[in-house]
Parts: structure tokens; sequence; C-alpha cells
RNA sequence: CGGGGUGUAGCGCAGCCCGGUUAGCGCACCUGCUUUGGGAGCAGGGGGUCGGAGGUUCGAAUCCUCUCACCCCGACCA
């Protein structure tokens, strides 16, 4: 087990270090906490991003850009936002370098009047923009989306989950009333969800983040939740009301149907190469990746097995019509013809997680079969070619569905349902979630962090605070509430 | 910012305490032959001046001073 990876049971972190590593989805870039996401890493992410690219389109939403750059007073104008991003922000207070003796410094003389502040997130520029855009109600609702890269200069980083610098698509909307404003909320939310679910397989828990978990400067924040195979919580997508919170701080008004005045209402909503790390530790085993076949850059692996040159003309000849018709059907395929042994390449995608394996060698040529791999189980058997676009359909779509109701059975099994602190103490150091009461006051849940380190995740949706007592202060529970840990 | 640690070949490390010929090892890489249905073998080969600067010394990867960077643990976070 030398070329493996640490088992998962010995040390999740080393496990998921080394699978990141080994799967060549990213490596460390030389400045503290950036990341390069290498070509593999990036396949999965386009993937990812085209998948939601077409949801947010879907649903109304349009693509544009804004500079990555901001100005510092643009951050004066909505105080609870500045307070949550001031002590992670990168500035930029200069413009030029220059060289002295062979040593390259700043120039002084370049020093900016206003230093500038690299986006931590863009609703400060946007709305900026947004009170020139914004005049009537015919101009509501403004309904737009970036793609773009973010830096927030954080303490601790590690690849996709947290680094210094991280891509995502934030959409930012303007609204007429409180209600669409809460509408739009809750459509993102849906769509992070079927994100998550659909298409990357992952189970995710959905609700209203309490007043301390909330985004800075919103109103009220929901967010997904999805559980790791380490029982931890990973919040993997965030939908914000932000109320006229940011309307207010940059003065953005409208004039509604009966001539009057009025603020703009708000919402913002991210998601970022963090689900990355979600598809690795939601999915993934002692091999390596296991991924989602909507997302997998390559859905089906073929490795040729021959002995000379004589035999691989054949598998080419056999192998062309197969790859045609997989091509057909939109299947994404990669021939591994890397001149190493097909055991080196078997356990090279199983680590990489390409869902299907498929097998070529002079057996298969004389029987017209190929030999299928799942990744997900192991399952292997020999087809005939003749069926194989419907077979390796059916396969992805099996796999899909196992990987989701693998997960979710996980996340059932590991949500308890308790209302004695001890054993909730217990329980959060053994890892999972816990569903439980809770008085709905700030004091509460900080001293609960404070002494066994989890936090709420979400009040659920589904919540029936009635009847129930808080898990810490025994007083009637105002919510039903997910505490976890968290990453 | 507090505590701990590490910088020697692309990667991972040994050597340093007790200075001394051409600085080693594993993986990776290159060439050749044999292999190839679960991480191939043998043979040959290329690559580093030891994070940086200064000092001690006949001589420094090794001792001293300064400095830079990164990693781990904490407070902060998508």
């Amino acid at each position: 087990m030398s070329k493996g990876v640490t088992p998962q049971s010995k040390n999740f972190s080393a496990w998921y270090n080394d699978v990141v590593k080994k799967a060549d989805l990213a490596e460390h870039g030389p400045v503290k906490g950036t990341m390069i996401i290498k070509p593999y890493g990036f396949a999965l992410w386009d993937n990812i991003k085209e998948a939601l690219d077409g949801m947010i389109k879907e649903s109304g939403h349009t693509n544009a850009y804004f500079p990555l750059f901001i100005p510092k007073s643009f951050f004066a104008q909505e105080a609870k936002h500045v307070e949550g991003f001031a002590k992670e922000c990168a500035v930029v207070t200069h413009t030029r370098l220059k060289s002295v003796d062979g040593d390259i410094i700043v120039d002084p003389e370049s020093k900016l009047e206003e230093e500038v502040i690299v986006r931590p997130t863009s609703e400060t520029v946007i709305w900026a923009m947004y009170k020139k855009w914004i005049q009537s109600y015919r101009d509501l609702p403004l309904l737009i989306n970036q793609w773009a890269n973010v830096v927030r200069w954080e303490m601790r980083t590690r690849l996709f989950l947290r680094t210094t610098e991280f891509l995502w698509q934030e959409g930012h909307t303007a609204h007429a009333t409180a209600e669409e404003a809460e509408e739009e909320t809750l459509k993102i939310l849906e769509i992070y969800r079927r994100l998550a679910e659909e298409i990357l397989a992952i189970p995710v828990l959905i609700g209203r983040k309490t007043e301390i978990e909330k985004f800075a400067g919103a109103e009220h924040t929901y967010s997904i939740e999805a559980m790791m195979r380490d029982k931890k919580a990973l919040q993997s997508g965030t939908s914000h009301n932000l109320g006229q919170n940011f309307a207010k701080a940059f003065n953005v008004t409208f004039q509604n149907k009966d001539n009057q005045e009025e603020m703009v209402y708000a919402t913002s909503w991210g998601v970022s190469t963090r689900i990355i790390g979600a598809v690795i530790m939601a999915h993934g085993d002692d091999k390596g990746l296991r991924l989602p076949p909507k997302v997998a850059p390559f859905q089906v692996v073929v490795i040729p097995i021959f002995r000379n040159d004589e035999q691989k003309k054949v598998i080419v000849k056999y192998l062309n019509p197969i790859l045609d018709t997989l091509k057909n059907n939109l299947v994404r395929t990669k021939v591994d013809w890397r001149e190493e042994s097909p055991g080196f390449k078997f356990n090279d995608w199983e680590m990489k997680g390409a869902p299907i394996r498929m097998e070529i060698g002079p057996r298969d040529v004389e029987n017209n079969q190929v030999v299928l791999v799942r990744r997900d189980t192991g399952e292997k058997n020999s087809i005939n070619i003749d069926e194989i676009s419907e077979i390796i359909n059916k396969m992805l779509s099996d796999i899909h569905d196992n990987l989701f109701a693998e997960a979710t059975e996980f996340l059932r099994a590991n949500i308890i349902k308790t209302d004695s602190y001890d054993e909730f103490k217990k329980i959060i150091n053994n890892g999972g979630f816990i569903r439980c009461g809770w008085d709905g006051t700030s004091e509460t849940e900080l001293k609960i962090k404070e002494e066994t380190g989890a936090t709420t995740r979400v009040i659920p949706f589904d919540e029936n605070p009635k009847n129930l007592k808080c898990i810490y202060t025994g007083k009637p529970a105002k919510h039903e509430v997910i505490f976890a840990k968290a990453y």
C-alpha cells in the first residue's frame, strides 16, 4: 500500500492531501495559500461550472464581469460588510517596481492616493454600478451573475477548501419588493441543491443560517450543507437575502408604479471551487477519488492491453468504431496509451476517480467484447460491443444513483437527534451532525462552539421546534437546528 | 500575531551534534533489452554547491550572526 494514499480511517486530512496531489487535481502556488489548479482538476471545475452556469442562465440570469479592483472608499459604505471582510483584504498600495543595486523594490514614488482593494467579494463594486443602472421599477429585477476570482487573505488554507485566491460564481440581483428578493434567494438555493444532488451526487441539508453564521451584510443567509466522510460539515453554497442593506449603503433607489421612490432589495449568492473539496470528501475512498459521472473529466477510460506492435495495431482497429460510438453518445472518453503497465494504469485511474474503466486486450478482440469495471463498486463485467452504448449510458447513470444513495445513507445514519448535552458532546467528538432544540440566542451558540467546537450549520426548513428544549440551556426551543463541526 | 518545525536534484529524505577527498539514498527522468489482463525487471546514464547574506577557519551543507520563505498547531473564514 506504500504507493497508495493514507487511509481515511487513519488520518482523513492526510488522505485528502494525498488524493488532491496524487489525482493530479492541484498543488500549492508559490505565494502562501495560493493554488494551481492542474488540467485534470480544472477539467472537473469546467464541467461543474458548465452545469451550474446552464442552470443560472435557464432561470433568467445573465453573465457579466466587474473589476478585480475596488476603491477602498467603497468598503466604507456598509459597516457590517466591512467588519466581515476587513481582516482579510489584499490591498494594492503601489503600482511600480524599480531596480536598486540589483534588488527589485517597490518604487515609493508610485504610491497610490487611494489604495485599491482586491475584491474579497463584489457586492460593493456591483452596487456602485447598480446605482447608475436602476432608476425605475422597469429596470427591475436586475439578475446578474459573474464568474470570477476573489481574494481573501485567510490565516489557514487548504487546497480547494480555503485558498487565498479562489474561483467562484457570484450572483447579484436587485428587486422591487422584499417578497421578490426572498423568492430569488430561495430559487437560487434550490439551484444549488440540484447542483449538489443531481449533478454531483452529494445529498445536502438546506436551511437558514443563524445570526452568527450569516453573511456579513445580509438580512439572512441560506445554505446547502454537505457531510464529508469524516462526518464533518462543508458549507457548499450560500444564498443571501441582503434586504435593503446594500441599497441603503449605495443609495440605490427606484420609482415604483405609484410614482414613489423606494429602496431596492438585493440578493447575492455564490458557489466556489470549494465544491470540488466536497466532491472529493463526500465520495472518495482509500483508492482515491470517485467522481460523479456527470462532471468527471473522463467518464470512460480505456486501457488498451497488448504485447507487441502487431497486437497494438489490432487493438487500434478494434477500438476505433467503439470510440466513434461513444463519441456519438456524448460519452467523454480517454484512451490511455501511456507506456505503463496495465496494472499501473488501473490504479492511476482509480486514484483519479474515472467512473468506468474499459479494458481491451487480445482476449476481448477475439470474443467481440470489452471488459468494464465500475469505480464505485469495483464490479467487473465483460460485455458484447454491440450493446456498448446502452450499457455504458445505463452504467453511468447507475453510478450516479449509487454514489448519491451511499452518501444519502451515510448522512442519514449520522444525523443524530438528542436532547442530552452530554450525548451531544460525545457525538461531536466522534463526528456527526446533531439535530436538536436551541433557544435561539447567540450566547448559547457561542458557548456551545467554545465548549465543543461545533457550530450551527442550518435551521432546517422542515424544523419542528414544538415541544423541544434547548440542548444547552434547557429553555423552550425557539428553533430546531443542525450542529456539527465544520470545515 | 503566539507556540512548534523545515529549507540539501523535479519530489521525498539522509548527512549537520563531533567541520576534512569527486555531497549520498529512494522515487521520478533518459537510453537499451526483456516485459505488459492489478502498481514490471535488469543494465547503463543525466541532474544538486546544500534557502539567502555575512562571519569564524588552511578548509563550512556542517559552527556563529542576521535574514527570507514555507509547513504544522491556535484565534479568523466560502
